[in-house]
RNA sequence: GUCCCGUUCGUCUAGAGGCCUAGGACUCCAGGUUUUCAUCCUGGCAACAGGGGUUCGACUCCCCUACGGGACGCCA
């Protein structure tokens, strides 16, 4: 049988990052078998679910570029199926009206609570219930009252729950609309579901679903639940700890191969290997290797993968991703060196696109101010000697090339019998603002003769204007 | 409280009874390369939650305890 997956969030907020990781064990799973991926948008909750969330996730999947083949389908607008399955549950007897309020029940929940009981259901209304004035019944699934619900989950093992920990739950609001449970089942049967991977915390709707499922005479999917990811601080993830949506890591400047090669490692491995590529994890998934017990998200490795990919992919890919990045950092790359250039030189020391869309900046935009620190220690008066020789060598270059610039640095310490640091880095600060670039001839030559010239003028007006206030 | 699930370095993990003197990766520390930063290279610190069994032998199997997480909605 041809293996379906599917993916189903509930659009009440963004596709955070322990719901994409789920999404991608689906998809992964459904790639490897060459089976479908289906997206479907749980939004029997009318209250909680917003348009603006099902485009968050919409937008999230894309990214990540966890493409489904069927779908998106929405459970609102299935609500006449669900209907008449509750009516053939309520026809078979498998079914029942329950006229119980909802302030009974919470008066139910609470004293149970306090008799240290486990809140269920007390079947009041099970066994026959006469309509009451003013009340519209909820219409309630007659579970199982003996026996052990068993499954083999493709992850966690053998769990087995017994019916006595369970009771009678609702199916359909007393407005008629159907509730979770019973819309999952339904929908995982009509689309031909053979395989569910979903969160951990589903672990306790499993049973319930299992005896929903021989109710309506089908057989269950294989259930594969996947732990928790928790924060930082191991405990729950929220968004304090930055448990934002995965658009986030867009915008913060990650790669999504390296989110989803970080996602892919956290709770699963394949030996030793760290980096894989999204062939690689198709090749090697597998959900019984799942970690069964929860891991916790850490930013550092993930930055870590990021920057190797940063570092690796395809130029093509870097110059693809970019520009969204410049032109938030309002860097117009129009006027300048080729960008392509600049990259290659760049992308070994950045670790996010917008560390290395901004390292980007002094090629292309001039600066009135150094960083206080850099020109406080290099810039000092004594600069003005090594930067005048400098600029006057360097102004007479014809071929205005890294190897030649280089020989002007090195002739210049010899000249002046200073160090290589009493030259080069002033003339670092002065042409990057800040202490820091690739090595000085590279910058240089990618920064032109001219723009290089200015900026050592500029640095050594700076240098005597401190000399003048030193005065 | 009740039920369910889980527990190997700080973190992600390898480990399918002897291959374990418990391996790799991130972080951190110490060196080296680099005139800077980053990269890169070398080395180092660091873990089987505790207690009982089973076994010739347990990180691996079983039980108990502790701890962590989840569920207990007319939410999903």
């Amino acid at each position: 049988m041809a293996v379906v997956t599917r993916f189903a969030p509930s659009p009440t907020g963004y596709l955070h990052i322990g719901g994409a990781r789920t999404a991608l064990y689906s998809w992964l799973f459904a790639r490897q078998q060459g089976g479908q991926f289906v997206l479907r948008i749980e939004d029997t909750d009318r209250e909680r679910s917003t348009e603006e969330s099902v485009q968050a996730i919409f937008d999230g999947m894309q990214w990540l570029g966890l493409a489904h083949d069927e779908g998106p389908f929405f459970q609102t607008q299935r609500f006449d199926r669900y209907r008449a399955v509750v009516q053939q549950l309520l026809d078979a007897g498998l079914a029942y009206h329950c006229y119980c309020t909802k302030e009974e029940l919470e008066a139910l929940r609470e004293q149970q609570w306090a008799n240290k009981e486990k809140p269920r259901y007390n079947g009041k209304c099970r066994d026959g219930a006469e309509p009451r004035e003013g009340v519209e019944p909820v219409v309630r699934f007659r579970n199982p009252l003996e026996g052990n619900v068993v499954w083999q989950d493709a992850i966690k093992g053998e769990i087995s729950i017994a019916n006595t920990e369970l009771d009678d739950l609702i199916i359909a609001r007393a407005d008629g609309t159907p509730t979770y449970n019973l819309t999952v089942v339904v929908d995982d049967i009509d689309m031909g579901m053979t395989h569910v991977v979903r969160g951990d915390d589903h672990i306790n709707n499993t049973p319930r679903q299992i005896n929903i499922y021989q109710a309506l005479g089908a057989e269950p999917p294989v259930f594969a639940h996947v732990p928790m990811i928790l924060g930082e601080d191991g405990s729950r993830l929220s968004k304090r700890h930055g448990a934002v949506g995965v658009m986030q890591y867009r915008d913060d400047g990650y790669l999504p191969e390296a989110v989803l090669n970080y996602l892919v490692r956290l709770g699963w491995s394949h030996g030793d290997q760290e980096i894989f590529s999204i062939e690689e994890m198709i090749q090697h998934f597998r959900l019984e290797n799942v970690n069964r017990a929860p891991s916790t998200f850490n930013t550092e490795k993930l930055l870590w993968l990021n920057q190797q990919y940063i570092k690796s992919v395809e130029m093509s890919r870097l110059l693809e991703l970019l520009p969204f990045y410049l032109q938030q950092a309002g860097i117009d790359t129009a006027e300048g060196p080729s960008l392509e250039a600049v990259l290659s030189e760049l992308r070994e020391r950045a670790n996010t696109l917008v560390a290395l869309a901004e390292s980007c900046r002094m090629f292309y935009q001039d600066f009135d101010e150094y960083n206080a620190g850099a020109a406080k220690k290099h810039l000092k008066v004594s600069a003005a000697e090594p930067l005048t020789m400098l600029k006057e060598k360097l102004a007479a270059l014809a071929n205005w090339e890294a190897e030649a610039i280089q020989a002007v640095v090195q002739q210049t310490a010899e000249t002046l019998e200073l160090g290589m640091g009493k030259v080069g880095m002033p003339l670092r600060v002065a042409v990057s603002g800040s202490g820091q670039s690739p090595s000085i001839d590279i910058t240089l030559a990618l920064l032109g003769q001219q723009r290089a010239l200015a900026r050592i003028d500029q640095a050594l007006a700076y240098v005597a204007a401190r000399a003048e206030q030193a005065r």
